[in-house]
DNA sequence: TTGTAGGCGTTATCAA
DNA sequence: TTGATAACGCCTACAA
């Protein structure tokens, strides 16, 4: 099944090949009749230029990639739109790629540099820990979001947009305390999570201790596994598990808002009002949290805020070569009635 | 800034390239020992194999893609998972590509055929309308899965796994007009969406129709343009503005759920009791409507099953040329909290 | 078991 | 403004 080449078109077009390559890559110094002749046959043919040979042979594009840990993740469709927006406002094309979780972000990027000759690389989710070493290997400007600090990267062309989970968990929980609550239970991750769930733990100690409360492992409860993620089952389920231990509780604080939702629902069908009852607070600033009955307390992540800073920087660094520059956003508390004050 | 290449691996090594690449490639003849060590060479110096100049080289290759319009829909997510798991066990390499939504998912697909030597394609998302003559182009084997009916394609090596959104919306309304329900509303999709949402909305009008009722246009809420989605969002401010108008129903059908959600919480908020004073249903079968108190009637799909008959499907005709075969699939009615019984 | 050489389809260089 | 031709980096006969 021969497919068709760029040789097949300057034949039928009585052109030498170079003549085609300039017609396709919208060249200059072409005759504007002869581009729209020889348009005009592929568009007929139905030629398809092949990206392999085009890409083998290209020395640059203009285009950048945001990879993505965790694609479906409610919380990254967000940003995504922003940056592709914005990389079109600089008439840059932008790719946007799935990473499997077991797959490597940074050896994907590396193959993607050199396959797509990248300008530049949004990386979002997975908590990038990578060796110094194999990172200078990158040599194209990146931004990591949402996933790690730049402290933690130690090279040059690195920058970082995130939100300090530990000291936004640690709002929230600082904020339960406040409210006169002492015995307040956590939904968390597994301690094989080094990504966000670890930190907004850790956020949920502090506080305690701060208000001189000695945590209590019996209300804490983990994830089984990276099996069951962030998910609203996982959430009930967990839920369930904890109230079929007894255990008293006046607070419930969730690492994200689909945890919450889930446990919502695993105290309501016990018969605790929400609220009233128990309080429940997530971390995410989810859509949901905003209509779920009762509306969920939770930590608003500047969804927009954090995509156009993140691609704004990446640019800054691509076309004004800008020094990688890093910012933390604040995440803003928002309480709701799931969490009415305890009397 | 010279990428290191085969040939340098092969200087490196002392070997002539095929060597290297035979290393790489696993290929049966050749020296355990001197495969071992120009394996190591590899990783200690860093050396990434050009994808671009394999694609172009090589002939086949054995790898599916998921084409995916739409992806952050959470009804995917699933789906995705398990066709993904079913490629890996017929030890196929499977590439998730997000479509964007002005793209054309056959010209991706024909590009991706050429560059990636794609054994076979999933289409998920989307409305899947192409002219009959360019889809022939497409000389791979795939399936439409949730995208359209196989009628519609008129073309071998097409499949399609779908639900039969028309039956089973009609079914739902069905069961609300059978529990006594006459004016009964609906949150639908603008009429440029030839999607789902149309077919959902035909099978509203129809069951509407069936049991004698005239629908009313003051009770069918469109959203307006294809700029709302399917948000929760959209559902609550939609319903917003139908409550502003003073308008009568006793239930309200989204043809998503949604738009489900926002609907009981807009009505939470006008104080009406959702379940007791207006029935809601969705469809979908989202995890939320399950645990969204109350919990809410709507059309599951069977996801799972969807998607492994979409990928059984693909590799039967993939591995034993088996001929293009299509499914449709019964939604299940899941009767919850949201539609108890009008009085 | 290994090495050499030719070609995959495109773009870039250079001469015309 | 055009056309011929040499890369791009790899795989795969074919020869050794």
């Amino acid at each position: 099944m021969g497919t068709m080449t760029i040789r097949d078109i300057a034949k039928k077009c009585k052109v030498g090949v170079s003549t085609v390559s300039r017609a396709m890559n919208n060249h200059p110094d072409i005759n504007p009749e002869t581009k729209e002749m020889i348009l005009k046959v592929i568009e007929e043919s139905g030629y398809i230029p092949n990206k392999s040979a085009r890409n083998l042979k290209i020395t640059e594009s203009d285009t950048v990639a945001i990879l993505v840990k965790g694609i479906g993740n409610p919380f990254f469709s967000g940003m995504i739109d922003v940056i592709q927006k914005k990389a079109q406002q600089h008439s840059y094309a932008c790719i946007l790629q799935p990473v499997e979780p077991f797959e490597n972000e940074l050896d994907k990027a590396l193959e993607m540099v050199q396959e797509k000759k990248l300008k530049g690389i949004v990386f979002l989710g997975g908590n990038f820990r990578h060796h110094r070493e194999k990172l200078q290997k990158l040599h194209v400007p990146f931004v990591v979001s949402t996933a790690g600090r730049a402290e933690d990267f130690g090279v040059p062309m690195a920058a970082a947009v995130s939100v300090d989970d530990f000291a936004e968990s640690h709002k929230l929980v600082d904020y339960l305390c406040r409210q006169g609550h002492r015995r307040i239970a956590t939904l968390t991750s597994a301690d094989t999570d080094l990504s966000v769930g670890k930190l907004r733990f850790e956020g949920y100690l502090k506080a305690l201790r701060d208000h001189g409360i000695q945590p209590d492992e019996n209300l804490i409860f983990k994830l089984r596994g990276d099996s069951d993620h962030f998910s609203i089952t996982s959430g009930y389920e967990l839920t369930k598990r904890a109230l079929a231990q007894h255990r008293d509780f006046t607070a419930l604080f969730a690492v994200a808002d689909t945890l919450a939702v889930g446990a919502c629902r695993a105290l309501y069908e016990a018969g605790i009002r929400v609220g009233r009852d128990c309080a429940v607070a997530g971390y995410d600033g989810l859509e949901i949290g905003q209509y779920y009955s009762p509306s969920i307390t939770t930590i608003r992540q500047p969804v927009e805020e954090i995509a156009k800073e993140t691609a704004d920087i990446l640019f800054d660094m691509i076309l004004d070569g800008k020094e990688p520059e890093s910012r933390t956003f604040q995440g803003e508390l928002v309480v709701r009635e799931s969490t009415e004050p305890a009397e």
